[in-house]
DNA sequence: ACAATGATTTAGATTTGTCTAAAATATTAT
DNA sequence: ATAATATTTTAGACAAATCTAAATCATTGT
């Protein structure tokens, strides 16, 4: 049973959307796919209809195991396009997100298991997302997006996304290096900023776009 | 203007059928695309409305240039994908072909761009057939497949597709390695297979999956 | 020349994915 | 508690690409 490109992108939608075991809602999917209500309604009969997710009318619903594992999949080859796109064929982090929408939707198992392979199996993508394997599980992700970090937490400087110039003048000048500590103090929704702590002394703002480009992971607490 | 994948399976499949330039009729397109006469015509009053080909009911049709410009980069797409499943991803030259239909309709002139520069710019694809560059023009096809190659011509081998041992040991027991010389004497509709001259002495049969595998030059005629 | 045959087009229907406007349901505020 | 508001669904329509069956045009054989 194969898909259209547009019940995948449905499926990944609300994918990405359930964190945890959360029930999804009808605006939430059309306003990041930019359609109507009425159309995600027509679309949740449809996956209902072929068991991929569990719906019932105003209540709200969430992915089957069966629809998840295709959300997984969606999910794999979106990201092995990306890093094919960045580290082979040298597209820069930012331009790769609509070519990879539509790459996503090639339907040939033999194509990714080989883009796979040639790729050296990566687990995260060029974003630092983890990349599912064959089978469908995600790899640890020890390294995340300054963007994602959990506020309050300890966390270590761990690699930078893009080597520009411009990126590493401004780290120079806000003294965030790879391996300093930082935590996440506030958020600020307007922009999707955020303001750190460096190495416990500084208070540094950040930028949506910078944070984007920093990578980060989590410490052990000493104390408990 | 951007157009659909069934458009641009149109225009590819009308530009191949018209070798020289002869008009095209419905039942070809059809019988191709494995469609209805009557679809075909739906598309083509679509196609004409674009300016894509010039059209008479009844009468036949034939690209425009603004068409065959088209045709051209959907079949640029094609082996360029083609080669790099081949090259890259290791594919066997008989599998490539129903991904590459797919891949070759993915919107972007930068991935395309890029793919080219990646692979070094080929003249060729890997069935030996000329990949048109950037600006739509066919290099000069010197080598060519043999299932491809004129009747009582000259000719010389210059390479083999394959390099399997089922392949390789067929060609030694036709006495067939690249330099010797060709002509084509007879071709036989009903499977596709052709008799040769072999160094002017033998008289062999190949098939249509053999000839496939051989590429062959034009020699000039010493007399005129 | 014209009847038979073949090729092409039209007419009308279907599927998929979308839309707008209106109706139904749920949530929130006073 | 119930009126106002927000969310979701239904109803009906549309465009793209396809189909079948019937009608139209072209070609061919005698």
């Amino acid at each position: 049973m194969s898909l259209s490109s547009s019940e995948e992108n449905y499926i990944k939608t609300i994918f990405q959307l359930q964190v945890n075991e959360e029930m999804v809602c009808t605006n939430e999917v059309a306003a990041v796919l930019q359609t109507s209500a009425a159309s995600v309604t027509d679309m949740l009969k449809k996956l209902k209809a072929k068991k991929l997710l569990v719906y019932e009318k105003y209540k709200g619903f969430k992915l089957t195991n069966e629809g998840r594992k295709i959300a997984l999949m969606v999910l794999r080859k979106h990201r092995l396009w990306e890093t094919f796109l960045v580290k082979v064929l040298h597209f820069s982090w930012d331009e790769v997100h609509e070519v990879a929408e539509q790459l996503e939707h090639i339907q040939s198992q033999q194509l990714i298991d080989h883009l796979d392979d040639f790729l050296g199996n990566p687990a995260f993508d060029p974003h630092g997302d983890p990349i599912p394997d064959a089978a469908g599980k995600i790899p640890f992700q020890s390294q995340m997006n300054l963007n994602k970090f959990p506020m309050n937490t300890q966390g270590e400087v761990t690699a930078v996304g893009s080597q520009s110039p411009d990126i590493l003048s401004l780290l120079e000048h806000k003294k965030i290096k790879i391996g300093v500590r930082i935590k996440v103090l506030q958020h600020f929704a307007f922009d999707n900023s955020i303001e750190i702590h460096v190495n416990k002394n500084d208070i540094v703002h950040i930028s949506s776009q910078l944070a984007e480009q920093i990578y980060v992971k989590k410490l052990q607490h000493a104390s408990k």
